[in-house]
Formats: structure tokens, sequence, C-alpha cells
DNA sequence: GACTTATTTTCCATATGGGTAAAATATTCT
DNA sequence: AGAATATTTTACCCATATGGAAAATAAGTC
């Protein structure tokens, strides 16, 4: 009974809500990408996307790497796992609520 | 192009991102419940939570309904809507990602 | 070694958001 | 009508988040 169950999901919805975040996520989905290209194609300087990269890093929804070839750029990938979290809460509402309807529907149909 | 596409994911997200309105979206899935109730759940004051629950009326995610017998109760229930548009993006994510690693697996193979 | 490039860190100013308390609304009860 | 109940709105305070500029790191290039 250490930690609460959901905080990291609580990380993964915050490190989503943000706009440019979302937006660097939707652009890593397509391929990795260094941390200057996604400065350029979000247009924010490379401060506020080194910020963002942190948070969404320490959110586990990305992961750091540095090529062989030049040391100084990051390039940074997705990981699935927090995404696979969050698809699970999802169908867990889901299904919850599916079975809120159905009781609805026996309450209609006249349930004592 | 007038509205940018994903401005109603952000909101979902931004709705969902807050631990208290989540645990209300929890709440929620059981079963619909009045607005009260939902502050005394999460030790919230009223007004609190009254904030919450418009944040989450203005997000779609939840809907606002008067009982028959009460006019001043306001019994709030989910909408599956945002989180359906939710699914339906993380399942682009997943499909994006995994396409993703069959490249590379192609690549470690020896393409040109 | 000096210079340039890639990225992060620090500092600052501003904006946004959440919480509380008090007041306002709306509605039911007596 | 007057008191009580359910919920929202308003005013105010405080903490956190975000963006930019400048400085700091780190690592290639000539």
């Amino acid at each position: 009974m250490g930690v609460k169950p959901g905080a990291a999901l609580d990380r993964t919805l915050a490190a989503l809500a943000d706009p440019h975040r979302r937006q660097v996520v939707d652009l890593l989905r397509e391929r990795p990408r260094r941390a200057g290209e996604l400065a350029a194609a979000t247009g924010l300087r490379p401060p506020a996307m080194s910020r963002h990269l942190r948070t969404l890093r320490q959110s586990g929804l990305i992961q750091e790497s540095h090529p062989a070839f030049d040391a100084r750029v990051r390039i940074y990938s997705l990981r699935p796992e927090p995404m696979a979290s969050l698809k699970l809460w999802l169908e867990e509402t889901e299904k919850l609520w599916s079975a809120q309807l159905l009781a609805f529907k026996a309450h209609l149909e006249g349930d004592e």
C-alpha cells in the first residue's frame, strides 16, 4: 500500500495533455527523431523542447539514445508501456460503462 | 482548415490529467452520481468539485441531468464519445509504432 | 587550440489552475 | 413567507507550468 495505483497513469496523462508534447508523440510514432528536429517541427525554441522532452522522458513515454556517429545529438523514440497502461484503463472504463448500460436496460424492462 | 485536428483530444487528455477528475471518472464508470456525492467521495469541498465537473462537462466526458424528484440535485454520468476518440488515437499510435518496429527489423536484416 | 554545432540548464516573467471561503441561485420543506 | 438544502459563482491566494534569452556543457570540425 505504498504507491497509489494510477499514479503512473496520472503522469502519462499529464504528459500527453500538453499540445506540444502530444505533437511530439505524433511525430515520434512515425519514426525516431532528433531533439532539434522536434523543436523545428513544433516551432518551439530548443530550450522549450528540451524541457518537454524531459517531462516525456520522466513519464516513460519516450526514451533517449545517442547515435554513434555524433554524440552531441540525442534521438528520441516512443516507448509502448505507458500507452499500453492507458489502453488498459480505457478498456476497463468501457467494460464497466457497458455494464452500467445493461443494468439500466434491465431496469427499464422492469426489475425489482 | 478551421479547427486543428486533435484539439478535442487535447481537451479530453487535459481533463483526465487531473487526479481528482480521474477519480471522478473512476467513480462514474460504476454508476451515475450526484455532485455532492462526488465531493464527499473525493474529500473536496463542493466549490472545487463543481469546477472539476464543469471542466469534465466542457470536455464532453460527462453529462449533467436533473432528477425529476428534486431539481436541486445534479446527477453526472459518463459519455463514451471522448473515450472512444482517445482509444482510436491510441490504436493509431500502436499501429504506426509497430510499423516502425517492422521497418527496423527489415533494416537489421539488411535493407538498402 | 579556436570555432561551431546540438542540447540542456538557469533565470525570469507571465499565465493557468486548484483550493478555500463567502456570496449567489435555485429549489424544497414547514 | 421563512428556513434549510444542493450546487454553482466569485474573489482571492498560492503553487506549478511554460516560454524566451542567456549561459553552460559537450562534442565535432578546421
